[in-house]
DNA sequence: AAATTAATTTAAGGCAATCTTAAGCCGATA
DNA sequence: TATCGGCTTAAGATTGCCTTAAATTAATTT
């Protein structure tokens, strides 16, 4: 899952940016209303964190922008201020939810869960074959015993199992398992996925990622 | 623990039934909306699955109006359908969680499991391994000795303890055990996981509070 | 109140795990 | 056969954790 951060304060961006990440989100942050704006258009996120006042554009004339253009994608706005009157203009203008700073990460964290269930189940658990990938525990076995894989093994394994029997071109897995969004020219991919067969111990008679050449990967029950 | 079933198909609530009492739930099952209604209202459970389709009142009529009279009791929805504004409606009207039909039963019971630990989170004992965290007299033993913890190590032992087979993020960490929200630049976690691990002698053969690199960490039995 | 002790936090260096790049190889496809 | 894309491996760069010691803060004693 992918959000962009509009916020200028350095501090808070980067706070919100190592939380996110340790919930395993891809996280992009724009320090200014111009660049945010641009991104958020870009059409690229799964759900966008407005601050209220940012440099450029303000956060609310962003989320009007961007609500005219993607109506579906949710917002949350960050304010300072929480009088009624500015709430409300920010939920006239498409916002979803708004929180005041400062706020309990925790908290954030509940509200994109809301705003996202729809779109991700948000399962803890995963399958495919004898393979378990869960997301409490960040832990995966095979036929009971534990595998341990690094970081981005668990990323990329987690982001194939969600999108299980369909296919991840290497575009859609450099988005959103690296966060990468131009120079599609790199070879880690590749790597990554040795790695993982290597570990899950794939043999031919048990490909549960299959390749699909000139395209990318597909996890699937055999 | 008690939880209610409200599911028609006899073949799924027998199947539910069955589960559930193997992990020591008490399990009742309504074949129909109305029975189901009125046994929901009683406020005998702890927890309802309610099936999205049964006869007689519909799952998500029997969610609102349970709901409205117990805010607090968790409920499930079981659906076959998956189209984003039904279970949009489901949330709305109070549901706390969703299951598309067909399901793992691990998957569902992970997140009964969810909705449950707020209750059962008042323990006052914790386990791991031979270490026995006793909040009310504020002691922590290993093999039956007794080992001196300051205040902090002891509270960051008790979060790992009550999230036991979870993983703690550094974010969960310093907003719980620190009450820090904006801070994310410090190493203090590193400096009391060290110091726990000292005093409580975890080995590479007893580590019970392993790390998960980039994430956070998590206590779990081996 | 001052001195002493304990607890907590900050800071920094070292180290190991992880990530990324690059290059050679192999098989598939045209 | 030539080309393209994917596989595999190894090496260098980077990141993040561990550890220690010093600095700060809080609690306790004199």
């Amino acid at each position: 899952m992918r959000i962009l951060v509009v916020e200028d304060e350095p501090g808070i961006a980067g706070f919100l940016k190592q939380g996110l990440e340790e919930e395993s989100f891809a996280v992009d942050v724009a320090t200014d209303g111009n660049t945010g704006l641009n991104q958020a258009l870009s059409g690229d996120y799964d759900l966008l964190l407005l601050d209220w006042m940012v440099p450029g554009n303000s956060g609310i004339e962003i989320c009007r922008r961007v609500k005219n253009k993607f109506p579906d994608t949710p917002i949350i706005m960050l304010t300072a201020k929480d009088t009624v009157d500015e709430t409300v203009f920010g939920l006239q203008a498409g916002a979803n939810d708004y929180i005041k700073k400062p706020f309990h990460f925790q908290e954030l964290l509940e509200r994109i869960k809301v705003q996202l269930r729809p779109i991700s189940a948000s399962n803890s658990r995963f399958f495919l074959g004898s393979i378990i990938l869960d997301t409490s525990t960040h832990q995966v076995t095979k036929n009971g015993t534990e595998i341990k894989l690094t970081l981005k093994e668990f990323d990329l394994l987690k982001y194939l199992l969600q999108n299980k029997e369909r296919v991840c071109t290497r575009t859609n897995i450099i988005e959103n398992v690296w966060d990468i969004h131009f120079d599609y020219n790199t070879s880690v991919i590749d790597v990554y996925i040795n790695a993982l067969r290597k570990k899950l111990e794939l043999s031919d008679t048990e490909n549960y990622i299959q390749t699909i050449r000139g395209i990318g990967y597909v996890a699937k029950e055999l």
